[in-house]
DNA sequence: AAATAAAGAACGAACGCTCGCTATTTTACA
DNA sequence: TGTAAAATAGCGAGCGTTCGTTCTTTATTT
C-alpha cells in the first residue's frame, strides 16, 4: 500500500492515518485521566486500563453497564475490589470516562481528520465522510456500543455528553451534504432526514454487528454500501 | 373518512383496521397473562396494568429497566410493594410480558394483518408493508423502544424472543422486497442490505422520537419519506 | 360474612465503596 | 553494584445501604 488515505480509501490506510492508533489507544485514555486516576506508572497503568475497559464493554454489552456489578468486573478482570478503585472515583465514573474520551478526545479528531483533508472535490468529501464514519464505527465498535445503549442510564451530565456526540455526527454530515446539494443543482432530498437514514445505517454495523457477521457481509462491503445508499439517497 | 386501510393510507385507517385498539390494550394484556395475575376483577387489573406497565415505560426509558428498583415503580404508580407483587411474579417476569405479549400477541397480528391484505398488487404492497412498519413503530413506541433498549439485559430466554421478534420483521420485509424485485426485473439491489437499511430507519423514529419532534416532522411526514427511500433504494 | 385486593414492615442477599494491610517496585546511599 | 528505606500498587474482608421478595395485617368489594 503505497497511496494513503484518502486516495486510498481502504480501512487499513484510513487507520494509518487517524491520529489515534489502536495499539496506543489505552496509553493516551491513561494520559488523557492520569490526574484523577491513581496508579501513577505507567506500565501498570496501562495494561489494567486496557483490561479493565475491555472487560467493561464485554460485561455491559452481554447483561447492561447497571447490571455489572464491580464484583462481577473484578472477576473478569483479576483485579481485586480496591485494586479498582485506584482507577476510578466510582463506578458512574467509569461510564464517565468512555463517554469524555470517545467525545471529546477521539470525537475531536474524527471531524479534524476525516472531511477537511479532502475538501478540494465535494464528491470524494461526501464519499470519504461516510466512509470515516463507517470505518470509525468498527474501529471504535465497543465505545459507540456501550455509548448508544448506555446513554440514557447516565447521570444527566453523561447523558448530554452523549447526545452532543451524537448530534455533532449529525449535523457534520449534514453540512456536508448541504454542500454536496450546493454543488450539484439537480439534487434536493431534505438533508435533515436523509442523513438521519445514513446515520441510522452506519449505527446498524455497531449496533447489530452479530447480523453482518452472520451474513459475511465485510466491513468493506458496508462502506461500499453506505456510500452507494448516500448517492442513491441524494 | 370513508375509505379504509389499505386503500386509504393514513396511520388513522390503520388503526382502526388493526386488530389490537389501543383502548383495549390493556384489556387484552390482561386476559392473555390472566392465568398468572392473581388480581381477578376485571376493573381494577386493568386498571392497574396499563398504570405499572406504563410507569415501567416511563422509567425505564429514563433510567433503563435494572436501574428502575420497584420502589421507583411503586412511588411512580402510587401501587405499594405487595400490590405490584399481585401483578408480576418477580421483576424479571415483568420485561418477560412485555417481550411475550408484544412478540407473540402483537406481532401475531402484524405480519397477518398488513402484508397479506394487500397483496393484489406488489407495489402497492411493498408501500403498505412500509408504512404499517412505520405506523406500528408509532402507536407502539414505548414497546418497541423498550425491547431494543433492554433486549439483551434480560434472561437468555426473554433475549432469545426479543431476537425472534427482530429476525421476524427483517425476514418479512426481505421477503415483500424480493417479491417487488421479481415482478420488476431491472430492479437488483442487495434484498438484505436494503431491508436492514428501511428497519433502521424505523427503528430510528421510535429511538430517537425526540429529534423528530425538535424538527416538527410528523409520522405523515416520515411514513411518506420511507416509502420514497424504499423506492430510491431498490 | 366471605372473598378479594392493597398495604407496608421485615428479611436475606447483593450492592457500591472503604480502609487497614501486604506485596511489589523504585529510590537512595554505601 | 548491593541493600535498606521509601513509595507505590494491589488486596479483600467488612461497612452501611438498597435491592427483590415475602408475609401478615388492613381495607374494600361482593
Amino acid at each position: 500500500m503505497t497511496e494513503l488515505w484518502p486516495e486510498n480509501s481502504s480501512i487499513e490506510s484510513f487507520e494509518d492515518a487517524f491520529p489515534v492508533q489502536t495499539e496506543n489507544l489505552y496509553r493516551e485514555l491513561f494520559f488523557y485521566f492520569r490526574s484523577q486516576i491513581k496508579v501513577q506508572r505507567e506500565e501498570p497503568a496501562i495494561r489494567n486500563l486496557a483490561i479493565i475497559f475491555r472487560a467493561t464493554f464485554k460485561l455491559s454489552s452481554q447483561k447492561g453497564f447497571h447490571a455489572m456489578s464491580l464484583r462481577d468486573l473484578s472477576s473478569e478482570t483479576n483485579i481485586s475490589m480496591g485494586g479498582l478503585y485506584n482507577y476510578i472515583s466510582c463506578k458512574e465514573d467509569l461510564a464517565g470516562m468512555i463517554v469524555e474520551f470517545l467525545g471529546s478526545h477521539i470525537g475531536g479528531h474524527i471531524y479534524q481528520h476525516t472531511a477537511i483533508a479532502t475538501s478540494r472535490n465535494i464528491e470524494l468529501k461526501l464519499d470519504q465522510t461516510i466512509r470515516a464514519l463507517v470505518y470509525t464505527a468498527e474501529i471504535f465498535q465497543p465505545w459507540f456500543f456501550f455509548m448508544f445503549m448506555e446513554a440514557k442510564n447516565m447521570s444527566p451530565g453523561n447523558k448530554l455528553k452523549a447526545k452532543e456526540f451524537e448530534l455533532r455526527s449529525i449535523n457534520n454530515l449534514s453540512m456536508v451534504i448541504a454542500e454536496y446539494q450546493a454543488a450539484k443543482p439537480g439534487v434536493s432530498a431534505d438533508p435533515l432526514l436523509a442523513s438521519s437514514t445514513i446515520i441510522a445505517t452506519v449505527e446498524a454495523w455497531y449496533l447489530k454487528s452479530w447480523h453482518y457477521t452472520e451474513n459475511k457481509i465485510t466491513i468493506t462491503d458496508y462502506a461500499d454500501y453506505c456510500v452507494a445508499l448516500t448517492r442513491k439517497l441524494l
